[in-house]
DNA sequence: TATTGTTATACTCTATAACTATA
DNA sequence: TATAGTTATAGAGTATAACAATA
């Protein structure tokens, strides 16, 4: 089927573990901050900020699915904390009767804005300070093509994750 | 105490999530791969792998908290899973008695073994494919740097990883 | 007293399958 | 029939604090 495994040179297998462990150290750190300043798992970081970045500051469930988590009812279950301490809404859609419209409110602005100054504090000191400007660039490119390449081809070997059932 | 925040750039944006959703997505199918695989979570995976590599496939508790779970009692937890799976040992450490040395079996070898292909296959198909010889020894070196800056440098404002209690 | 590791416990998160309602 | 979302439920993983044993 696919090309046999072959072995990683020290460069590749240099650059998947540094991946691995940046961006886990990466992400309790960040952790750790949301949820001291503002009791935010960063799953429900991430929906709200995608929330407060769609026009309206609405999305529907599945737009708020495909890229944040994997499964709908785990949405299902933040949303559900979200709405509980108001910082989202939760309506039946306008156009698709099936749908639900996620709407952040004011509260939940506020969280983010709570919560942002020391996110950047954090992803300064930890990931760009040891940077140059070229560093990031080539961050940027390198990992853009690889975020590109894994959302246009889901893997072959692996479960797919999001085909007909089966 | 820090420099003040300041917002990023889209270059900054950009690299930060590409670097959050390349390793999550990468993270995400790794799992299943080694679930299916070989039953195992990506931390059991680490763990084994990293007692593989140690001479006499032997490590104490401490040297496997570092860098692959946050607390002690998590890799307690892990440890017994494995142990029970008989794919590692654990004995009282011969030379100080406080402390435990884990010994992966031959049974956990066989499921390294058992798994490796599998896994090297995902990263070939998910995270080498689109990039060039220069991408990755840009990302390895890049990372790197961001890594051993991690590592030296214990984030100031958010809570520290390993310190005197307080 | 400090360090190593375990235990008890509680909690968060995620996934699967069954279900409802709309297109 | 297919899609959007919820619910019930179960399981995996993690963290905190209290604890025991050794240095």
């Amino acid at each position: 089927m696919a090309v046999p495994s072959r072995s990683f040179d020290s460069t590749e297998l240099g650059a998947y573990f540094a991946l691995i462990e940046v961006s886990s150290l990466l992400r309790h750190t960040v952790e750790q901050q949301l949820r001291a300043a503002g009791d935010l798992s960063y799953v429900q970081f991430q929906l709200l900020a995608r929330l407060g970045d769609s026009p309206g500051g609405s999305c529907r469930m599945t737009d708020l699915a495909d890229g944040v988590v994997y499964s709908r009812s785990g949405l299902t279950y933040q949303a559900q904390l979200l709405e509980q301490r108001g910082l989202v809404t939760r309506a039946p859609s306008t156009d698709d009767e099936r749908g639900t419209t996620v709407t952040i409110t004011e509260q939940g602005r506020n969280t983010l804005t709570d919560v942002f100054p020391g996110h950047i504090d954090v992803l300064n000191e930890l990931l760009f300070e040891p940077l140059a400007r070229t560093d990031v660039e080539a961050l940027a490119d390198v990992l853009g093509r690889v975020r590109d390449h894994m959302r246009s081809a889901p893997p072959r070997s692996a479960a797919p994750r999001r085909r007909k059932t089966s």
